[in-house]
DNA sequence: ACCCTTTAGGCAACCGTTTGACCTGATTCG
DNA sequence: CGAATCAGGTCAAACGGTTGCCTAAAGGGT
C-alpha cells in the first residue's frame, strides 16, 4: 500500500531542531528584521523595495524552511484569527451537521476554532468563555448555549433564543416547521398526536413547544395534555425518546402519531414502539426533527422536519467573520431566519381504521 | 436576508472595553509586574513576598477582573497548552465518539484543540500540520490520518497502523476483532460471507482486510473473490455502504451473511439488502463494526464489533499530555493495543435451510 | 545649484508575560 | 565588627513579530 510513498518521510532527530525566526531569516540575508517581516506580509511599506531584494528574502524563507509563530504575529497585531466554538456535546445527531458546516464556512474564512462541549452545564459555560477570552479568539459562537456573560466580543448564536445586543442569531423559523409537521400529520388524518418535548435546557424547547400549540390550534387540534411527555437527562443518546414514548405508551390516552423533538430521540421512540408490539407507521406514525444524516437510512427512514443545518453552520462562520472584520457597522442585535422542510418517508401514514393505539 | 440597518450610526466607541494588563494591575497596588506575575502565578520566588501585600495584589486582580493574556504567556513559556487534533471529517459514527473521548480527556489535561478535518486530501493534511506548528501546538493528535511529515513534535496518532519513531499509535487488535466476526458467523453456520472493505484511504482497511484473511484462514472459510466489494467515494455517509451491497447483490455469488467496514456502511447495506427483497437477518446476517451511538437501535438492532471508541480518545489524550510533559523518556516509538468485543444483537441469525440468497 | 520626490531600507517601540539577575536594608552568625 | 543571609522586592531582557517614523542617497525638474 502507501508504505512505499511515505518512506521518505523520515526525520533525523538528531540535529537541535530549533525554530527558525524572523531574526534568523534577516541575518541570512543582512537585511533588518522589518524588511524582511514586510516583504514576506507582502505591506505596502515593501513596495519600495527591489524585487531582486525581495527575492533574496523570499527564497532564504523558503531555504530556511521559515514558519511565523503565529502566537507572536497575534499578540502583536491583536487578532488571533481564532474563535471559540461552544456547543454542547459533539455526538451524532444534530450537533455533528452544524459542526461539519462551520468547520467549513470557518476554514473558508480563515480561521481555527477551538471546541468545547459544556454538556449544558451553566459553570462550564462561563469557564469556557472566560478561558476563551484569555486565549484572545477574535470570537465565539454558541449552538444550542445559554451564553452566560456577553463580553465585548463578536458573537454568533445558532438556536439561542434569547436575544442579546450585539450578537447575531441563526435560528429556524419555528412557526413554519411546527405547522409542517403538524400538517402532515392531520393531513394524513391523524388527530391524536403525541409529542415528544425537548429538554428543558436545549434552548429549543421551548419556542418550538409555543410554535406547536399555535399550529395544533390553527390546525383546529386539541392537544392532550397526558399526550406530553418530556425527554429527560442530558444524555446525547437514543435513551431519553425511547423512555418519553415508553412513558406516553403508559399512559391511558390512545394516539396515533408521535411528533419527537428531534431525530434521534424520534429513534429511541420508534424502538419502544416496536417493542409495546405496535408497527410503525400502520399502528403509529412518527415524525422526527432535524434530518441528521442517518434519518434516510433508518428502517422505516424517518420522516422528518429538516432543518438546514449545515447552511446554519456555514451562515454562522461567515456572521462571524463578517462581524470581526468591521465590529462597528453591523447592527446591534440580528436574527437570520432559516426556513425548515418537510422530508417525507416511510415512519408515517394514514392512521388504520381500528380504533388508536394504546398500551 | 442580509440586510443591514441603517440605524447604526450611534457607534459608541465611548465605553472603551480595554483589556485589563498586568501592568495596569501593578500601577493599581503601586508594584511592579514581577511582583504581581509571581503572586498570581504562585510562583516560589513569591515566597518572600508578606502575606499582606499578595492579599492586596490578589484583591486588586479581581477587582479589575484581571485575566492573563495566554497568547504573551504562550510565546514567553514556549507551551501553549494546545492540541491539533486532525480528523477526516466530523460526521456520524466513528470520529463522533472518539472525538468525544479525546475532548474529556484533553479538557482534564488542561488542553485546548483545535479541530481540522481534512476529507483525506494530502494537500489539507500537510497544510494543516504547517498551520497547526505555526500557531505553536504542544502537539498534535491524529485520527485515520495519513500525517505527512513528522516535525520534531509530539504527536499520537488513532488507527493509523504506518510507525513512525517518536509516535505513540493506539490501535486496535484487528486480529481479535476479525476473529469475532468471522468466528461469530461461521458460529452460527455462515459459510458463504460476503465481506465490504473499506475505502483505500481509510488506515484501517489494510490491516483489518490482513486480519480477516487470516481468520477466515483458521476457520478453514475460504473468502470468495467475488463476494468482495470495496467502498468507494469519499463520502461519510451511508451511501457507500449501500452501493457496496448492492454491487454484492448484483454479482452471481450466493451469500447468506455480510461484513461489513463499519456500522455506517452496515446500516447502508441493510438498506440495500432489504430493498432486494431480502430479510435481515433471515435471508443475510449483517455484522457491523464500531458500535456506534445509534447501532443498539437501529431495525434490527445491529450485532458488531465494538471498537472502544471513546476510551481510545481517553488514552489518546492522556498520551499526549504525558509526551508534552517529558518529550525525552518516552520511548521512540509505541503501540498501544485495545481490544475489540462483540456484541450480538439483531442482525445475525443462522442462515436459513432454503438455499442462499442472490440477486 | 537647489529643492523635491522617490527608493531602500533601518530604528526602536510596541504587544503582555515571565524570569534570571540584581539591589537594598535589616538581621543573624561567626 | 564584618560577612553572610534573608526579606522584599525591582530591572530589564527575553519570547517573535509588526509598524510608525526616520534617514540617506539617488534621481528629476527648473
Amino acid at each position: 500500500m502507501w508504505q512505499t510513498s511515505l518512506v521518505s518521510g523520515s526525520t533525523k532527530h538528531d540535529a537541535a531542531p530549533k525554530r527558525i525566526s524572523l531574526k534568523m531569516v534577516a541575518e541570512r540575508v543582512g537585511l533588518s528584521t522589518a524588511a524582511v517581516s514586510r516583504v514576506l506580509n507582502e505591506s505596502p511599506a515593501a513596495k519600495s523595495i527591489p524585487k531582486a531584494t525581495q527575492e533574496r528574502i523570499l527564497s532564504a524563507a523558503r531555504q530556511l524552511n521559515y514558519q511565523p509563530n503565529q502566537l507572536a504575529r497575534s499578540l502583536r497585531r491583536g487578532r488571533s484569527h481564532t474563535v471559540g466554538v461552544l456547543v454542547p456535546e459533539v455526538s451524532e445527531g444534530y450537533a455533528t451537521l452544524v459542526l461539519a458546516g462551520l468547520e467549513q464556512g470557518l476554514l473558508q474564512a480563515g480561521y481555527f476554532y477551538y471546541l468545547i462541549s459544556h454538556h449544558h452545564r451553566a459553570d462550564l459555560i462561563e469557564q469556557s468563555q472566560i478561558m476563551l477570552a484569555e486565549r484572545a479568539v477574535d470570537g465565539i459562537i454558541a449552538i444550542d448555549t445559554a451564553l452566560q456573560r456577553y463580553r465585548p466580543l463578536p458573537t454568533v448564536t445558532i438556536s439561542c433564543p434569547d436575544k442579546h445586543e450585539w450578537v447575531t442569531n441563526i435560528v429556524l423559523n419555528h412557526k413554519r416547521a411546527a405547522e409542517l409537521a403538524i400538517g402532515h400529520l392531520t393531513g394524513l388524518g391523524h388527530r391524536h398526536i403525541a409529542l415528544i418535548k425537548g429538554q428543558a435546557f436545549s434552548s429549543d424547547t421551548e419556542p418550538r413547544w409555543q410554535a406547536i400549540q399555535h399550529a395544533a390550534a390553527k390546525a383546529n387540534l386539541k392537544l392532550n395534555p397526558e399526550l406530553m411527555a418530556q425527554l429527560e437527562g442530558d444524555s446525547p443518546s437514543h435513551d431519553p425518546g425511547y423512555f418519553a414514548a415508553q412513558r406516553l405508551l403508559a399512559s391511558k390516552a390512545p394516539f396515533t402519531a408521535i411528533f419527537a423533538f428531534n431525530d434521534v430521540s424520534a429513534i429511541g421512540a420508534i424502538r419502544a414502539v416496536r417493542e409495546a408490539g405496535l408497527r410503525v407507521p400502520q399502528d403509529v406514525s412518527v415524525v422526527g426533527f432535524d434530518d441528521v444524516q442517518s434519518a434516510a437510512f433508518q428502517n422505516p427512514a424517518l420522516t422528518t422536519v429538516r432543518q438546514p443545518l449545515r447552511t446554519m453552520g456555514i451562515l454562522a462562520a461567515e456572521a462571524i467573520a463578517r462581524q470581526i472584520a468591521s465590529p462597528s457597522d453591523h447592527p446591534p442585535s440580528r436574527q437570520v431566519i432559516v426556513d425548515p422542510e418537510l422530508v417525507v418517508r416511510d415512519s408515517t401514514c394514514p392512521p388504520s381504521a381500528k380504533k388508536p393505539a394504546r398500551a
